[in-house]
DNA sequence: TTGCAAATGTGAGGATTTCTCATGTTTTAA
DNA sequence: TTAAAACATGAGAAATCCTCACATTTGCAA
């Protein structure tokens, strides 16, 4: 056993950013490789992502690549983290003035729908899931992401109906939450008309679960 | 280019099953083989899983393994495969004698619990499905599965709702079943107090959704 | 401007793993 | 008994991830 002090172990299972871009021309080449490494993933998946394709199309070397992300699945989870940002954003921008059940109704149902064209426009986000479901830290963060979302569901929810049991609310928020995950990864897997159905029969039944009929 | 035809491209991105045991000895062997693959998969996650580790622990050189398994996707298929067969059994075991909504209710109350406790007993279940998610092959078989699964809920569904409209009846049996996927391996994530609730919050919505309250 | 330290860039090669194949052994069936 | 088919083996070819010693660029204080 060597004592020897490796880059990773910030968190366990989890490698820890190697380095920071700090100046300019870094940070435009971690971007040209994040990007290179999307279309690569859109174009094929992220188990079939090879760094050494990914360095070439970035226009960088392997070693730059292994600068800035400590291993593969870095890279994968730095475009996660982007996406569950960004839907994070979504999910309070379309919550926050919700005052009755009306409101959240249309709320809730306009939410699902950028969710579902987010998904829809970014194939990437399906395979960068996939590739999270494969590695468990990745996973446990994930659904920490998840939990967070239906936080903002239960805040509403306790809003508009301050007599139910804050337990259920929140199991029954998770739930519905990640539900609606999977009916848009459904949705986006078969064709656009089948999806289009699966997505709004997904609504009518989380809608009749939360706020009743 | 050379013409050389090699065993694999049967089916587009799924390589065929080099070989079948057709004598006792190595089925024998390709049992051990699973047997192994699907304890060193429970232990560590498929991915982790060594080609190498599964020949030594089931007592067989690697070129026997690859003699029944193309590549390691295949051992994955393979156990998948059990799995979903398994499940087809339960599901039409338990819908086979439904008549009335009522023996409809506990009939998929039953069923959704013993889905549950297959995947709190298997772990391996899991492990194999984040395997079949991140492999685009095996993603559309996996959901050709899901869809078959869901044909005996609406074989059902006719029978109890005869008026109900056919392409409605199909896109949320389609739905709930998928949900019902999705809920079960949430609720194995969680502790299991957590999880209990999450499955019985499920029942109550899937059957709020397919027969009425 | 100059000089130096920190940040960044590079790619050959070490380490690991999947999978092949030439060769040897066992089983089957006529 | 014997030939053919099925099965078994493991060294090593091929592919891939990642490291590391060294080169270059940038920021900045003197």
């Amino acid at each position: 056993m060597d004592e020897k002090v490796t880059a990773k172990a910030d968190q366990p299972g989890i490698a820890s950013p190697r380095r920071s871009p700090s100046q300019q021309r870094s940070r435009e080449r971690v971007e040209r490789m994040l990007a290179a490494a999307s279309a690569l993933i859109a174009e094929q998946g992220s188990d079939a992502m090879r760094m050494g394709e990914v360095a070439e199309r970035a226009g960088v070397s392997i070693g730059s690549l292994y600068q800035f992300f400590p291993d593969k699945r870095a890279i994968v989870w730095a475009l996660a983290e982007r996406y569950t940002a960004e839907s994070q954003a979504c999910i309070s921008a379309a919550l926050k003035d919700v005052r009755d059940v009306e409101g959240f109704k249309s709320a809730f149902s306009e939410l699902v729908d950028i969710y579902y064209q987010l998904f829809l426009a970014e194939p990437v986000i399906r395979d960068v899931w996939s590739g999270t479901q494969a590695d468990k830290a990745l996973r446990a963060l994930e659904l920490a992401d998840s939990r967070a979302n239906a936080e903002f569901l239960v805040a509403v929810l306790k809003r508009l109906r301050p007599d139910a049991d804050p337990v259920e609310l929140e199991t029954t928020a998770f739930l519905v939450w990640q539900m609606g995950e999977a009916a848009v990864r459904l949705a986006i897997s078969v064709d656009r008309e089948e999806g289009d159905r699966l997505v709004e029969a997904y609504k009518r039944m989380a809608l009749r679960e939360l706020v009743g009929a």
